[in-house]
DNA sequence: ATGGCCAATATGATTGGA
């Protein structure tokens, strides 16, 4: 089984590159972010139609995350629990009935939190403590679990073409990369980097200053598996040629393929 | 050469992204 993550930018704006790279890769799941669409006008059609179940937590202009998947939702729960007021789309539950039992995952859009010395800061950093909290109840429940998405965390200087640049980064500052490391010692397996050797490889590259062509990329979109998935782990990869399509987004897909069957559907 | 982009919005300038 195929589990996948992109951050589209705009799924209105990304629907062609959508397609083609599903009907290139053949993901059983594939989680969402940056749909920037509220739900009504989420275009679920065209998915539906490439077989697709398709649960969107959407908004106005910015944000947004949404799950495809071939197999039946057992729950879908949008927002990450813990502020009430939190009223960003930016994550986004499913349980999903798979032909092994039940796999949990998480599509979510972490804040960038740029620039650190204001309170979107703070937001980002409350926010990933609420991820830790969440993650920490279900991983109680020792079942296969996989967090996706955009982190906008980079891991380490092996996940940055030149991380000198990326000191004073909310993407990378100290406090920052202590707080997912925090999320990953729970017990979590960041996939990307069990399954391929640093430096790289990366999974953004800002649409200015051409840094797709000098290849100034960063690594922030990830897949964190639990032990009972990571269990199952075979293979995982970026699909970096993706970026080199016609309007891309600014980030690319990132999959994993896991010894689950999809027998019943 | 240290700057260059892209998407959404009651839009022609601003905000957000990273």
């Amino acid at each position: 089984m195929r589990i996948a993550t992109w951050n589209v930018n705009s799924i209105k704006q990304r629907m062609d590159q959508l397609v083609a790279w599903i009907t290139e890769r053949s993901p059983d799941i594939v989680c969402l972010q940056e749909t920037k669409c509220v739900d009504e006008a989420f275009p679920r059609e065209p998915l539906e139609s490439l077989g697709y179940n398709v649960a969107a937590h959407g908004q106005k202009a910015f944000n947004g995350v949404a799950v495809l998947s071939k197999f039946r939702f057992d729950e879908v729960t949008p927002r990450l629990p813990g502020e009430e007021s939190d009223d960003h789309a930016r994550f986004m539950e499913a349980v999903i009935s798979t032909g092994s039992g039940s796999l949990r995952l998480a599509s979510l859009y972490l804040p960038n939190g740029n620039p650190p010395a204001t309170d979107k800061y703070a937001y980002k950093i409350a926010w990933m403590d609420r991820l830790i909290q969440y993650a920490q109840e279900r991983l109680s429940l020792e079942e296969p679990l996989i967090l996706a998405g955009d982190f906008n965390v980079i891991p380490t200087t092996a996940d940055a073409r030149n991380p000198d640049r990326w000191t004073s980064d909310a993407l990378f500052l100290p406090r920052t990369r202590e707080k997912f490391r925090a999320l990953c010692n729970l017990g979590f397996t960041d996939a990307v980097r069990a399954a391929c050797e640093g430096p790289g490889p990366f999974t953004f590259w800002d649409y200015q200053a051409g840094a797709w062509q000098k290849n100034e990329g960063i690594r922030i979109d990830h897949l964190l598996l639990s032990p009972q998935a990571t269990d199952q782990l075979i293979a995982a990869g970026v699909d970096k040629h993706v970026r080199s399509w016609e309007k891309p987004s600014d980030h690319v897909p990132v999959w994993i393929e896991l010894g689950l069957s999809g027998a019943s559907r």
